[in-house]
DNA sequence: GTAGGATGCTAAC
DNA sequence: TTAGCCTCCTACG
């Protein structure tokens, strides 16, 4: 259950189970059949990750990237050898003898060449955890939100504009900043937008270091604060997602739900204010 | 058993 | 804006 956090998470783990050494390629499930003939006992040389995009890099091939997209119900799952027999829905199987992962559901799993994986990056908005380190991924999406009527909400989504934010994501860096989602790009002040990308990065980080989504602060966290412990069964600790109709953690108020761009929005209309 | 929803996205209207 | 993709899980009878 991707945001860009755990695509990054599946490259390195791709990498450090199966980089360097053949593999061995199949799909039970039947769609990806004669690509995954092909991988059969080529080497995983490389991996990346941009946004929600996966690729991995094999030698020996024609077309050398597996690009693969989870969309919302994909998934990925790893374990080591010996690997079990697998079930029909598995898209795409590597193994060697170490290890194996199964992916299943994925929106897209498809053999690319070099100029196709290219023309993905090239329709890619700044991913905070390729170009957290470099000030231009900030300022590369400023460019387009600060002239932008859409609500940050909907911009934060677009993976033109920046890349690898998911609902989770949008929803609790809205909230750690105050900034109501209904307001428009362009209404937001460049500082604004600067701490909120500046916290992409370091929350996409911790996500990819701990493989799930926290963003409570130490002193919000249910201990700190006296509370229950966290319910919900998405992940991490949250202030507001999938939260709805539930006391904020902060000032108390009812947090709300909309619907917006097909997806559930949420935030607190106390603490988030236009 | 069935319905509905889910951290996503695209193409078609 | 809507349907469609594709899988798993939960809630509800």
């Amino acid at each position: 259950m991707p945001e860009g956090h755990t695509i990054h998470r599946l490259a390195a783990d791709h990498r450090e189970r199966f980089g360097g050494r053949p593999v061995r390629a199949s799909s039970p499930q039947g769609k990806f059949a004669d690509s995954a003939a092909l991988l059969d006992g080529t080497v995983l040389e490389t991996t990346e990750a941009h946004g929600k995009h996966l690729f991995l890099g094999f030698g020996g091939l024609g077309e050398e990237w597996v690009h693969i997209h989870l969309g919302l119900f994909g998934k990925v799952n790893f374990g080591d050898a010996p690997a079990p027999p697998p079930t029909d829905t598995v898209r795409l199987r590597l193994a060697n003898p170490e290890s194996y992962v199964d992916l299943r559901g994925p929106t897209t799993c498809a053999l690319i060449t070099d100029a196709e994986k290219q023309a993905i990056h090239d329709r890619l908005g700044p991913d905070p955890l390729r170009d957290g380190d470099y000030a231009d991924g900030a300022a590369k999406a400023w460019r387009r939100i600060s002239k932008s009527r859409t609500t940050i909400a909907a911009l934060l989504m677009d993976q033109k504009i920046v890349a690898g934010v998911g609902n989770v994501y949008r929803a609790e860096v809205l909230f750690r900043h105050g900034i109501d989602p209904y307001r428009a790009g362009k209404d937001l002040t460049a500082r604004e937008w600067t701490a909120i990308w500046d916290d992409l990065v370091e929350l996409l980080r911790e996500g990819v270091r701990l493989n799930r989504i926290d963003t409570v602060r130490p002193e919000h966290t249910p201990e700190a604060m006296g509370r229950p412990p966290r319910v919900d069964d998405h992940g991490g600790e949250v202030y507001v997602y999938r939260r709805a109709h539930l006391p904020c953690h902060i000032c108390g108020g009812e947090i709300r739900t909309a619907g917006l761009a097909a997806r559930n929005l949420f935030w607190c209309p106390g603490c988030q204010q236009r």
